[in-house]
RNA sequence: GGUGAGAUAGUCAAGUGGCCAACGACGGCAGACUGUAAAUCUGCUCCCUCUGGGUUCCUAGGUUCAAAUCCUAGUCUCACCA
């Protein structure tokens, strides 16, 4: 049981430091029944979750399996200040009605993975606030310009002359203290933050607190093009809030490839599920769409339900295996007269008039399940169904 | 502070007076093939009232019949020196 509870904590990680502290936390609430704390910290200005961000979540998830309490760090300080990192723009900075709407929109996503029973939600201000400059200057002291340059994004910068505001120096340092507030057992993040979960340990030790957190780090999940990283921006996420028909399709364009990374870091199946499931695939056993499938309706039920899932599932095969027309579709209607090119700008089929001939001169555009090249054509009262490439479709209303 | 180099479509990157809405690469969209996968092949990829028209190549002026390309000023970026 020790050893099972050790190996899924232990996936899809990409470096632990302290292992031998997270064996005897578990070990100790195998035997004794004692919890412990583990504590990840969040950004307040981006409420809007993807499947990336679950990564970290489902490893608290993992942990509340095992004996941990799970300190869901809120670091509302950082936000209220406006951290200044990354050249001139100074971050917006958000009121405190602001940050309570954030950080319910988060509590909202956030326990369809978590279990709130076993989960404490924090905001820094808290003490950081009344940390005041005595209790600020006696963190500096803790630390040295030399050791700070450590750091890689610092170092280069320094080298290379970009400037460092002195107030990043200090944001390590207060997500550090943070630690040591809330004695964590154990603190998790994405690589990228190795440094500042170091930190933690650093001053934890230094103001004696009695532990020294064991730190875990999760790899950055890969997105849709499975080369760069999800993230909004890039447009290659799946988001927690998307519909259950999105989700399911996005999960199914993803290669077969990048699909054994999402199981790993995505799925709650066990790893010795996943390494059977990959042998039937490799043996040919097993069809990897139906793998893939698998993975999708458990993803969607997570977000939403299971029914939803199996709808999803169903309307999927329907619309893309048998070529019938989806569910629902949006509903648009327009003017009798109107052109098709017109009429597919307007259902949003296309982001202008001119990739709307395109698709059409292309043959992409079907009108009522018919392939239409006609540029020209212009509607009559009706109800048609407009369709782009595979996956967009509109109704159209044409009205007098 | 000094000197030099550069700013071109979503990104990278050619072009250095007319043949430039601007080579190429990547990305994106679409078609074929499939498992709406990947890989591969093909087409498209500024906008529009589209066999044509309009607005682009950092900004503002200027030279010219004609400029992304030349001149002037400005803004910003990078490199080297101090």
């Amino acid at each position: 049981m020790i050893e099972e509870a050790l190996r899924e904590i232990g996936r899809g990680c990409a470096e632990i430091i302290d292992k031998e502290r997270i064996e005897t936390l578990v070990r100790a609430y195998y035997e004794k029944g004692t919890t412990y704390t583990v504590k990840a910290g969040f950004d307040p200005t981006a409420p809007d979750l993807h499947l990336g961000h679950t990564v970290l979540l489902q490893k608290l998830a993992t942990f509340q399996r095992y004996g941990g309490e799970v300190q869901f760090l809120i670091g509302d300080f950082t936000a209220k200040i406006g951290d200044p990192t990354g050249k001139s723009q100074t971050r917006k900075q958000l009121s405190d009605a602001q940050i309570a709407q954030n950080a319910q929109s988060y509590k909202d996503q956030v326990f369809k993975i978590l279990d709130a029973s076993k989960t404490r939600v924090v905001f820094n201000s808290h003490w950081l606030d009344s940390l005041g400059a005595a209790g600020l200057l006696a963190l500096t002291t803790t630390f040295n310009v030399a050791r700070m340059l450590e750091r890689d994004d610092f170092d280069k910068r320094y080298k290379s002359g970009t400037s460092i505001a002195i107030s990043e120096f200090l944001y390590p340092l207060l997500q550090g203290y943070d630690s040591v507030e809330l004695k964590s057992d154990i603190e998790i993040g994405g690589t990228d933050q190795k440094f500042n979960l170091l930190m933690g340990r650093h001053l934890q030790r230094t103001y004696e607190t009695g532990k020294e957190q064991a730190v875990l780090m999760m790899p950055i999940l890969e997105g849709l093009d499975g080369v760069q990283k999800m993230s909004k921006s890039l447009g290659n996420y799946i988001g927690v809030t998307e519909a259950p028909s999105d989700m399911y399709g996005k999960v199914l364009s993803i290669s077969d490839e990048l699909m054994w990374r999402y199981y790993e870091l995505l799925s709650t199946q066990t790893l010795d599920t996943i390494a059977a499931l990959k042998a039937g695939v490799e043996g040919g056993t097993l069809h990897p769409k139906r793998v893939k499938e698998a993975l999708a309706i458990e993803i969607v039920s997570r977000f939403h339900s299971t029914q939803a899932a199996q709808e999803a599932h169903e309307n999927f095969a329907k619309v893309h295996a048998q070529h019938e027309l989806p569910e629902d579709m949006p509903t648009f209607t327009v003017a009798k007269g109107t052109s098709v090119v017109a009429a597919i700008v307007q259902a949003q089929l296309a982001p202008s008039t001119s990739q709307a001939r395109r698709d059409i001169t292309a043959g992409a555009f079907k009108l009522d399940q018919v392939k239409c090249t006609e540029l020209e054509k212009v509607l009559e009262v009706g109800s048609y169904v407009f369709q782009i490439g595979k996956r967009k479709f509109a109704k159209i209303e044409v009205t007098v």
